[in-house]
RNA sequence: GGAGAGGUGGCCGAGCGGCUUAAGGCGCCCGCCUGCUAAGCGGGUGUGGGGGUAACACUUCACCGAGGGUUCAAAUCCCUCCCUCUCCGCCA
């Protein structure tokens, strides 16, 4: 959520920001329904102001003994007043604080301009992008050649974008996921357990609700949601909360399976695992004091380097630009590796920095040293990694001509000591 | 799922229509005293919004789980919902 007096105090920077992402906004109405609901307080207060004194009044003569019922007519007159324009304040009130939740987060000034992904720029790559001197299968075929996917059994099992992993596929997804906990931890992320499914204040607090609701699956019974990534139940761990600024920052990894309903994205780039509605993701989240954040999302993109590295994965950096930039990110590195089969760079992480979008509707604040006034905490975090992708690529970047797979060395003393499938 | 109890400031805890614009305690901060430490003494210490200031000061409104209602006046009375605890039932 933006800060209301960043909206009434700068307009034409918010108006500049929320353009720069190149959606469809209500920010015009917002800044006049501000203006206007303050008015409306205002008088509203001065009534009840004169209440509370008049009041006391009240309850002085009656203590004295004395007649009060000229004072009580006057205040029950006064009090239907109040209750007419707190009618009117709260209707606004409701209003603007709906509009406030459909505003994206404004991108940090570092940002490149630009209105789709095709104006992200490219940071820098890592590893050798070489033609192949073979034949490279793409993942399905060679997955399913050893017998490491199946693709029918998702179908058959629940429907398009399900898939299952059989054998050493599975034990490879295993593997993937403890090694890259243990990598986190040892990069000083706590590890934590969370539920996949949340209530709708979690969703609200990370800014998947209310835009983005036909993309999560809901339990319309319970009114819950299947997450769509570990964020957002790691970062609503500290919703409504205050930490000491000496406790920052606050570091969290968590496994999670995701659900996405990917609506309307049919078509391209949907075999295999390409696009899944579910898939296994290793996340990162960290909450930390807000001068420091965007050192903090630096080091998010180094440890969630190290995994690619690790598992020796040709990838490149995106820096995102302003129209490609997500709802709440005010900033956005991609990660991207290349995947030879078929022959596409593959996101499989997204590190960004939320600044203090998330912790206003999270109420995410820090502990206030004296006379200070409270700041909200910023927000970041980084995918390490997406599963189903990273699978995708180990299948085709590791194969050999010989039609096996090569596991990374990294990834042997996970996977029971195999150094092939196949 | 059934029955009962309860949700008050960072924590504990009183208040159950107006002398509470939330008592008292703990914790925390500042000062005093004590050759260190502990104890003792004095003062301060919630959140959000508006006005005000160079910044303070100051001022005002709201907030006692959430939302509605009764009343001149609600932490206090009424209604609805949520959550926690105890007991019972069911169950991996």
């Amino acid at each position: 959520m933006l800060d209301r007096r960043l909206i009434r105090d700068d307009p034409d920077k918010v108006v500049k920001g929320i353009e720069s992402k190149n959606v469809d906004t209500e920010i015009g109405t917002v800044i006049a329904l501000d203006k206007e609901l303050l008015a409306i307080q205002k008088q509203s207060e001065e009534l009840k102001h004169e209440r509370n004194v008049k009041s006391a009044e009240v309850a002085a003569k009656k203590r004295a003994g004395e007649d009060a019922d000229e004072l009580h007519m006057y205040l029950k007159n006064l009090s239907q007043r109040i209750k007419d324009i707190e009618a009117k304040s709260k209707e606004a009130s409701a209003r603007l604080d709906e509009l406030l939740l459909t505003l994206p987060n404004l991108p940090h000034a570092s940002v490149p301009i630009g209105k789709d992904e095709s104006d992200n720029v490219v940071r820098r790559t890592w590893g050798e992008v070489t033609e192949p001197y073979f034949d490279v299968l793409p993942h399905w075929e060679i997955g399913e050649k050893l017998r490491v996917l199946d693709l029918e059994a998702g179908r058959r099992v629940t429907g398009r974008g399900y898939i299952v992993l059989r054998g050493d596929g599975a034990l490879l997804s295993r593997a993937l996921v403890n090694f890259m906990l243990d990598l986190h931890r040892d990069q000083g992320y706590e590890e934590v357990l969370v539920p996949y499914v949340v209530n709708r204040g979690s969703m609200v607090g990370t800014g998947q609700l209310p835009k983005m609701a036909e993309d999560m699956y809901h339990c319309e019974i319970d009114d819950l949601f299947l997450i769509p990534t570990a964020e957002v139940p790691v970062t609503n761990i500290e919703r409504d909360s205050f930490t000491p600024a000496d406790e920052l920052p606050v570091k969290y990894t968590a496994y999670s399976p995701c659900f996405r309903r990917e609506a309307g994205s049919h078509g391209a780039d949907t075999r295999g695992l390409l696009r899944v509605h579910q898939f296994d993701k290793v996340e990162m989240v960290k909450v930390v004091y807000p001068d420091d954040s965007y050192d903090e999302l630096e080091s998010l993109l180094d440890d969630a380097c190290v995994v690619l590295e690790a598992l020796e994965l040709p990838y490149r950096v995106l820096e995102l630009c302003t129209g490609d930039l997500s709802f709440a990110a005010a900033k956005c590195y991609d990660l991207e590796v290349w995947s030879p089969g078929v022959e596409k760079w593959l996101e499989v992480s997204s590190c960004s920095n939320f600044e203090d979008f998330q912790a206003r509707r999270a109420n995410i604040k820090i502990k206030k040293a004296k006379g200070e006034r409270h700041r909200f905490v910023h927000t970041l975090n980084g995918s390490g990694l997406a599963l189903a992708r990273t699978i995708a690529a180990i299948l085709e970047h590791h194969q050999t001509p010989t039609g096996r797979v090569r596991i990374p060395a990294k990834l042997v003393p996970y996977m029971q000591g195999k150094e092939y499938l196949g």
